[in-house]
DNA sequence: AATGAATGAGGATTCATTCAT
DNA sequence: CATGAATGAATCCTCATTCAT
């Protein structure tokens, strides 16, 4: 039986954001337990209490994202019910990205791309929020399908990835040209591309 | 005023080639000089002999990459003049990942994805590294549209930041899910998309 | 906000002194974290743990100085009061000097000689010192100026200065020459010119 | 026989005034064969190749002034012959620190600071140089006792040590302090001091 | 729960010197 | 004489983690 006390929890939360900024900001292997501690206002033995290793606080954080994406609340809306949802949820991830003035990418491509051959908890981690985030992009093009506004010929968790490859690629660029434009402009072409799959 | 010595060429050719398999492997962060002095085979002092710091490294290993792109010799042709060698292209950035058994996403993106904002440097190198690929494609759609085989409507350029982004985040999701078959969708997708754009 | 440990200000200390003996026997620059490590018997991340870096050590070397300068409790008594006192504070630098064989000088004119244009904080905890110092012996000469028993055209402070000026060069040339009698002779006649200086 | 080529010693020259005004300015310790190279404009070779190492090299910096001080040619007169010389001997100590901002102290101080029981050489060079430079003053002083324009109870030797204690003690009080007028003042009451020990 | 001390391996870099051409 | 490559110990510091109170 789990006693939390609000202290604790609250204590956790923080650790827990500022990982989550940090990581966000300069990825978790330049990132180390000591600026968490740091940022976060709170002592060594905290960190180690709540968190039983580096690893384990970067599956936390990657945890509470996938809660987020799940039950929404995040700053991007995942239960996408129509074409102006989408059209919100990729302009979405470039407003958050130019709220760091273009020197961040997504979170998870962040942290997907440190991946190696000994993170396998973490990159099933990541997996499983790209498969979530598909699943809701795809949910969205079987109702379109089957509601006759989509191309029948349309594999819909393929196009899902598509659009999750699309957004994450052009981040990642934007990230490195520190520009704007292109982000919105591959993100434009990604439109007109769905455009052309829908159907009256 | 610098006298080359075949020796002196040899040791910073290995530190290069391991620091380069290394930084894509397992990113510049995770990798430590002694790291790459160990793959390399040399010494402590050659590795600043050579290269007056890590970050120094990184910028030499994107300067070769860049030659590479600029007077070809590397796995892949950026010389694209048929659209079967834009196929080859995109079909060889995956080849190359299938290699490592979709445990590495795309060197450029691997090293961009770290970049923060202390990394000027580094930044610029990948910022001109995909300025240059973009153009490789780019210059294929100029001719292509020129020659009334391409959409007129067409903006060679961003449909050549299209096909980098693309591939980027393709990459970097066939990294983090194991998985080359999303890869190899996501590039049949955008050969799809593409084939939308041409014309007879 | 900080909670002490009387095992954690043991180490510390024990880091200090070691310092302080290190840096007096053989400089700061000479003088590396290793060895202070190895001397106090402490560990590698108790030294970065209890100070933020060599250079902060040495800032804290000087405090702990100035310190026992102000409060006394040192070898060496800066309360000066009579004419007595004051052959006592010049003979015991030569004390101490002269327990070291004559290799070492005096601990500030040491770390002092050391400092260049990149040391401020350092240069100026010295100067701090030295002001300190100079007070004392100032004052001793103000009051026997007052009490008619100092020469009415004396500068205080500047005769100080001579005083303290005199004693480094002393120790310096003393240490340079491992020669006791040059110290003692040029202590000699600095307390014959403030003979000359006194009045019945 | 050995043969000396222009070229060869006017490479060793530009090393030996490089590493001399760099152990002026930074010590001995703190300068790095590296740093003498790169300020002399020559190569790794060359400094092996014309001195046998670091310590070698501060022997022939040290010699190389015991020679100006010697045969004259230095910025400071050391052959004094009248009260005026003596003056403009210590007023020229002053000048030099003053041309670098108060910032660096006596040369030989500052080298002799560093000297720790296994620096034997460099000491006793040191020790050779402070003896030449005594009895340069020592010589003035004998003479001017022999035509009793000094009190015959004057020791010159000592005297001169005085001279030279108090010139090494302003310099360095005058560095750490960042301040010229200390030093003028100090230099001011030792002139004075040896003002009373003039006759008529 | 909370705090900070302790640990020691490892990271990035410079050091002084010798060697090969 | 000259050049720069090679060497590996040492320097200063940070890392991730565990321990004691």
């Amino acid at each position: 039986m789990s006693k939390r006390t609000a202290r604790g929890d609250e204590t956790r939360r923080q650790i827990l954001a500022a990982a989550t900024d940090l990581f966000h900001k300069q990825g978790v292997a330049a990132t180390s337990p000591d600026q968490i501690i740091e940022a976060s206002g709170t002592g060594k033995g905290q960190f180690y209490h709540h968190f039983k290793s580096k690893e384990g606080l970067v599956h936390q954080v990657l945890q509470t994202y996938l809660e987020t994406i799940r039950n929404g609340g995040g700053p991007l809306n995942y239960h996408i019910t129509s074409w102006d949802d989408l059209g919100q949820w990729f302009r979405g991830q470039l407003a958050l990205q130019k709220r760091y003035r273009m020197t961040r990418g997504c979170p998870f491509g962040t942290i997907g791309n440190e991946v190696t051959e000994n993170d396998e908890l973490i990159r099933q981690d990541l997996s499983l929020i790209f498969e979530v985030a598909k699943a809701r992009l795809a949910t969205f093009f079987v109702k379109e399908k089957a509601s006759g506004r989509l191309d029948p010929s349309v594999h819909e968790e393929q196009l899902a990835d598509f659009c999750l490859a699309m957004i994450q690629g052009a981040m990642l660029m934007g990230k490195v040209k520190r520009d704007s434009h292109l982000v919105e402009e591959v993100v434009r072409q990604t439109m007109a591309h769905l455009g052309s799959l829908r159907r009256s």
